[in-house]
DNA sequence: ATACAGGCTCGCC
DNA sequence: GGCGAGCCTGTA
């Protein structure tokens, strides 16, 4: 490929690889040195060497705009809290840039995320775009564009099942109904004030506090939305309450919206993939079962 | 093989 | 208004 076949745009503080691997986002496939997928409707493919990016010709303000090239990644980090675990995830995770995805694209996304492991995710949302998604061509590969919801709100929700969705099928169905008819006028949100936007997203079905706060972060540019998820929550209990013996959803929560303040939002991406990234898989599956051995225990004991 | 995942919802108390 | 069971499917 000759480098005059792409766009180049400078990205200093940015790590392609580490942020499209962080579990924002799950469509990317790698091609060559670089990566495959969509930016809204676009084929697009990037690739990084050193701090620029080589990208798909025309593509360039999208791809700096979606990678949120233009935070200024520095001081964010900069302003973290300076305790040893919010450090080393930071020095764990240079470059990981908290993106800015399409609003339905990204609460589709996330309504299929519930009880599924990052692989699943990317095999439901794939299907989702093989199966309803506009078809491109791109060096040679076929990439989808995520489906809109007029597309997928004319599917059956057997159709929908038929892309391994199980009971998230029928909320997806439900929520893209809302999308198209206007009810949920997902751009007009923008406007709304954090507390707002996370009540509306929260009355769409298979939407909970954890996904609202997830769109919220991923495609809203709500820096400060934290999501809790178990891994967040067990490495928040191990290094911030470590002795805690009885820690409420609530009182945690208090916890996050304050000690991490204006960004946390990064906080929390940066603590989750390190977390994720730097426990071997071994060592979380013995963890869980020896907490599952004690409970056994406890339970024995207090009968 | 068989629990169990990066949750949400509804029904029960 | 808090708590727990059930939901589907792929994976370890």
């Amino acid at each position: 490929m000759q480098r005059g076949d792409f766009n180049v745009l400078p990205c200093p503080d940015f790590d392609l690889a580490v942020t499209l691997d962080s579990g924002q986002v799950f469509q990317w496939e790698q091609h060559g040195g670089g990566f495959v997928g969509t930016i809204g409707n676009s084929p697009v493919y990037v690739e990084q060497h050193g701090a620029e990016l080589r990208v798909t010709l025309g593509a360039a303000a999208h791809v700096e705009r979606y990678f949120a090239l233009d935070h200024p990644l520095g001081e964010i980090c900069r302003l973290f809290p300076a305790d040893p675990t919010m450090t080393a995830a930071r020095d764990y995770c240079r470059g990981l840039r908290i993106m800015r995805q399409p609003i339905w694209e990204c609460l589709a996304s996330f309504i299929t995320s519930s009880m599924k492991q990052v692989a699943h995710i990317r095999q439901m949302t794939r299907s989702l775009r093989e199966r309803f998604g506009e078809r491109h061509q791109l060096l040679g590969r076929e990439v989808y564009a995520f489906p809109s919801a007029k597309k997928l709100e004319q599917a059956s929700e057997a159709e929908l099942r038929a892309c391994a969705l199980g009971y998230r099928a029928g909320n997806l169905l439900r929520t893209a109904q809302l999308v198209r008819a206007g009810e949920a006028n997902l751009e007009a949100w923008r406007e709304l004030p954090d507390e707002e936007l996370r009540a509306r997203l929260c009355g769409l079905p298979g939407v909970g506090p954890k996904v609202a706060n997830c769109v919220m972060l991923f495609a809203y540019e709500r820096l400060r939305a934290f999501p809790i998820d178990v891994w967040i929550e067990r490495v928040l209990k191990q290094q911030y309450f470590p002795r805690a013996r009885k820690l409420t959803p609530q009182r945690l929560r208090e916890f996050c919206d304050s000690y991490f303040g204006e960004h946390g939002g990064y906080a929390q991406q940066y603590l989750f993939h390190h977390a994720r990234k730097s426990t071997p898989r071994r060592r979380a599956a013995a963890a869980k079962r020896s907490r599952r051995r004690s409970a056994v225990v406890r339970k024995s004991s207090l009968a």
